[in-house]
DNA sequence: GAGCGCATAGAAAGCGGTTGCTGCGATACT
DNA sequence: AGTATCGCAGCAACCGCTTTCTATGCGCTC
């Protein structure tokens, strides 16, 4: 029913190896001949059997992309920069390889489980975005399948994500600490005392390095971190948009709120208005990542830009084993901080 | 040096075809059986062969998802929806399948590539997202490989894009024609009557659909079309301003827009706020998608709301043979009318 | 107690490629 | 001319799992 190689081989009066080697362009094989097996391809239509391939060749040309939330653009685009460098078609890469995007949702459990599926698949790398839980068990669980994964020869790259210790993954790790530092002393450079954060989910990496550069900064300038003025909450606007009425509740006389990420300030954003506040007039709010809906706000949001497309690249081209990984396994990726029209000087009270 | 079937058989006392049995679950193994091969799975943290088991099996358990821009929360909301009903970890489906999301970047090489690849894999489903191109041998192409697939046993469902005849693909395509005569009737109602459109990229079924709608109600309404009015641009904000800018220089004294999308829309918002205009003080704008960010942006904006997580869920569950197919392969989705802050009646002139 | 059927385990033949090694004719070298 | 060398094609042994078919042991029935 299926044509197989050994179909092609007929056609072509020749072995089914030669219709291998030609398909695989890594042996010599006279152009004539290569002609013949082309053309009986064409003719019958030909599809190699990927399963078999991989089995026989004991190597796959998947590459597994894990990202918590893929409606989230903030992955999106990662994800989309990764891709692109993978190959898969159009990609810059020779080799065509299957770049598949596998949605996490956030939950440990399916992270491993994809893992899992991953490995079983014998995929030729593994790329890992965005902040890990940093629930006990998991997170071990979750550091030895990474290392069994590199072992097995899998390259694996974390890409925005804090490097996990005794494993062979190479790690782009944005600085989330170092860029929410930056944001909050912008603000208190600006003359905010009374600063609301809106955190995200607890337990997670990127949410508590944001925080502790938000302490640091705080700390540094003798500001009072009250935790009052502090909320958990998730990575998106409806978050945001509860936490903002929370922390208004409890202190009305915020003059400032960082957000988790840009949606979250969003949302952020809308609460206070409707509260009757002004941005940033009344009250400035500042965002995290840059995303591209982000300069379209009203007011624009500040915020620090983190370079994901560029990163995402690069994380790519690791795991594809064209760029060299960054010395000791390990590299810091800075956001830059991005003034815009949603923060200014605090309402003189 | 890796674990295999015949390592576990060893261990448990028992032959590879047992352990594969207890492993399948399809075949009666005795219970003290099952748990001594269960206990060698798991002291050999055994994984299985993903490749090997494809190839004796004759079935994947992959699932392709083909998006035309990853970076666009339009395609990750679908996707995210469509995967969370194909199962993977996590998702409601019994069986554990990796869906693997390939981004085409709205290439119909890339599609085709992509199909390519996921046939080479014997995908067990594949989910089609978006519009298509219209462009005559590519678009006859992939029909060709979806005949293909399906023949091959592939399920073939398309979400968001238009039904490929004489293909046994599923379709759920979205109402984009009478979404876009909603949204423009609702802008004649207001009293508009010079209407600037922003359509997406030429030859793309989406954009086509959007705009017959859109001038099928300037036509009911007895407005006169001028093409003049329209401008073509991609799906993205940058487009949406420049061609906003665009129509501005070719007729200063429009009343409304009505853009390709979401995006499009806040791109165009912005280009006319730094002309001076006010929306919907001056100008009226409308969107198309009603993604997350659109109730936030400032006016909100007036859109059409096309159900992406429910379509996208539906069509994964189709995928994965867990509903009916409608009718005839065939359902038409429909919008919802949107009616917010960013239009409103024309300035007298 | 012999015959039967049922439940369960094993043997072995693939599934469709890949690749090390062999074979063979032609070319190059001494 | 004789032989070492090279280029190219084929043979055949896997890769690790699934599945059909067969074998065995056991409890039953008549």
């Amino acid at each position: 029913m299926t044509v197989t190689l050994a179909d092609v081989a007929a056609r072509a009066q020749v072995s089914p190896a030669t219709v291998s080697r030609v398909l695989n362009g890594n042996y010599p094989v006279a152009a004539s001949t290569r002609e013949r097996v082309l053309k009986a391809v064409d003719e019958l239509d030909y599809v190699l059997n990927g399963p078999a391939s991989a089995l026989a060749a004991a190597t796959s040309d998947l590459v597994g992309i894990l990202v918590n939330d893929i409606a989230d653009p903030f992955f999106g685009i990662m994800a989309s920069a990764i891709q692109s460098e993978i190959g898969g078609p159009g990609g810059r890469a020779g080799g065509e390889r299957l770049a598949v995007v596998c949605n996490t949702g956030g939950s440990p459990e399916r992270e491993l489980t994809y893992l899992t599926l991953l490995q079983r698949q014998r995929a030729a790398a593994v790329v890992l975005t965005g902040g890990a839980v940093e629930n006990e068990p998991h997170a071990e669980a979750v550091a030895a399948k990474l290392r069994k994964l590199t072992e097995a020869g899998t390259r694996v790259v974390l890409c925005g994500r804090a490097p996990t210790p005794d494993t062979r993954a190479i790690a782009l790790a944005f600085d989330n600490r170092g860029g929410a530092r930056q944001l909050t002393e912008h603000l208190i450079g600006l003359g905010h005392r009374r600063l609301g954060c809106i955190a995200g989910p607890r337990e997670h990496t990127t949410t508590r390095h944001r925080l502790e550069g938000h302490r640091e900064a705080l700390a540094a300038a003798g500001v009072e971190d009250d935790p009052r003025r502090t909320v958990h909450g998730h990575y998106d606007r409806r978050s945001g948009y509860e936490a903002a009425l929370e922390l208004l509740r409890r202190d009305p006389d915020l003059t400032a709120i960082v957000a988790a990420n840009d949606s979250v300030a969003l949302g952020a954003c809308a609460a206070l208005r409707e509260s009757g506040l002004r941005v940033p007039g009344d009250i400035s709010v500042a965002g995290f990542d840059d995303l591209p809906f982000s300069i379209d706000a009203v007011p624009s949001l500040t915020t620090v830009r983190l370079p994901l497309a560029e990163a995402g690249a690069r994380a790519g081209r690791i795991a594809m084993g064209r760029e060299e990984p960054p010395p000791g396994g390990i590299a810091t990726v800075r956001g830059e901080l991005m003034v815009r029209g949603s923060s200014g000087v605090p309402r003189v009270q």
